[in-house]
DNA sequence: ACCCGACGTGTCAAGAGTGGAATGTGGGAG
DNA sequence: CTCCCACATTCCACTCTTGACACGTCGGGT
């Protein structure tokens, strides 16, 4: 259902041909609501059917600029201010996360670290994003700002907590709960996608604590 | 694609009819991958059909059990070891933020503390349920306790994001922009959902500092 | 003069997810 | 014994999202 609003915060900063959205979703939006072409093109048709956008110009090839009407803005304010927010956020690494005891621990644990250094990594980018851009103070650069911010906390926090959970992992009552586990469905050498997870012997050494 | 993916990781713990696996999905999954009745049989039968999961009991009213089969395992694997996770996540919440200049400063600055408030009662929420949870060491409450101090980890640095930045907002500057966009597109006092939203004078006036 | 790369629009198929409704049965409370 | 609620499945119609494909055109560099 939002899609819809993306388009028309995008088209009240200033108006854009579908093209142009794309090339705003791409740059400024890819972490928060991608879009596609076809979903852009499609939306653009819809809010001009409902009165909420309306072709402004035409130009060279076919090309059609949208501008948001008084009814887009409305709309816009009213999902702002009145629509609660609602987004259940799906996740798909903590849902990975729930399910790692079907790993051996060692592979649980590389996944975590791994999903530390991919988090770190988007971490750097948006600092990055954030050094190189020139805040000036229209309503994208500020709100922008905020919403990087956000993404800078985010990214720190699970990087952390991606670590931490690591650790929580070189613990004996987790191992054996795994091997319990996974002796039920009959799991050893066999079967398995990577054979790095082998049973050879009695977990009682202790795990290689990088 | 992950929906198969956590139908498998629920059957993986314990066979299950699609009923028990929609409490199962409301019960731990709510925060992480919501799903609804129509998707859950939908996707055993996908899963049964494709040799993951097979039907391993008849219960008293047509009641189908559902088990994990070697197959299903080994896919479960696959995915958990070495399908690289993307998920692009979407954060309605954020893409309102970005849009929020469309709003007065004020307005603004309401939603982002109504974000900290929703933030702060699920943190609680969260919170509850982990004193009241026993945890144990079986592979649910291993994980299942790691995935929960993550919550915890993002509602709390979410809130205070949020309360960070509706104080960024009680700068002059913020407000002057707004204030460009708005009068750009013809905004007074009419037009808005809420009344809330009049400009009755200049800004100058310190916001109500909370 | 020509051609390629950027511009620019559109359609289609298939899968994911939503929300609601129809249908029926078993078992326990009263 | 009866009735109602929890159990349990299935179908439907819709929107959202993905990914690819098809098509046409302006403009600048060689």
């Amino acid at each position: 259902m939002s899609l819809k609003h993306a388009v028309l915060g995008l088209l009240s900063e200033s108006p854009a041909s579908g093209y142009d959205l794309m090339k705003l979703f791409n740059a400024s939006l890819t972490n928060v609501w991608p879009a596609t072409q076809s979903q852009v093109y499609g939306e653009l048709g819809k809010l001009t059917a409902a009165g909420l956008a309306e072709v402004s110009a035409h130009g060279p090839r076919g090309r059609k600029e949208y501008a948001i009407t008084r009814e887009g803005i409305a709309e816009l304010q009213h999902w702002l201010a009145e629509v609660p927010p609602g987004g259940p956020h799906r996740d798909e690494s903590l849902l990975r996360v729930f399910f790692l005891g079907v790993l051996t621990p060692l592979e649980a644990r590389t996944f975590l670290l791994g999903r530390a250094e991919e988090t770190a990594r988007l971490h750097a980018e948006l600092r990055r994003v954030d050094e190189e851009t020139q805040w000036d103070d229209d309503m994208i650069s500020v709100y922008g700002r905020l919403t990087l911010e956000y993404g800078l906390r985010m990214t720190a926090a699970q990087e952390e907590w991606a670590r931490w959970a690591a650790e929580q992992i070189d613990s004996a009552k987790v191992r054996e709960a795994s091997d319990r586990v996974r002796s039920r469905h009959g799991l050893g050498t066999g079967d398995g996608p990577a054979a790095t997870a082998r049973d050879d012997g009695p977990d009682d050494a202790p795990a290689p604590t990088a």
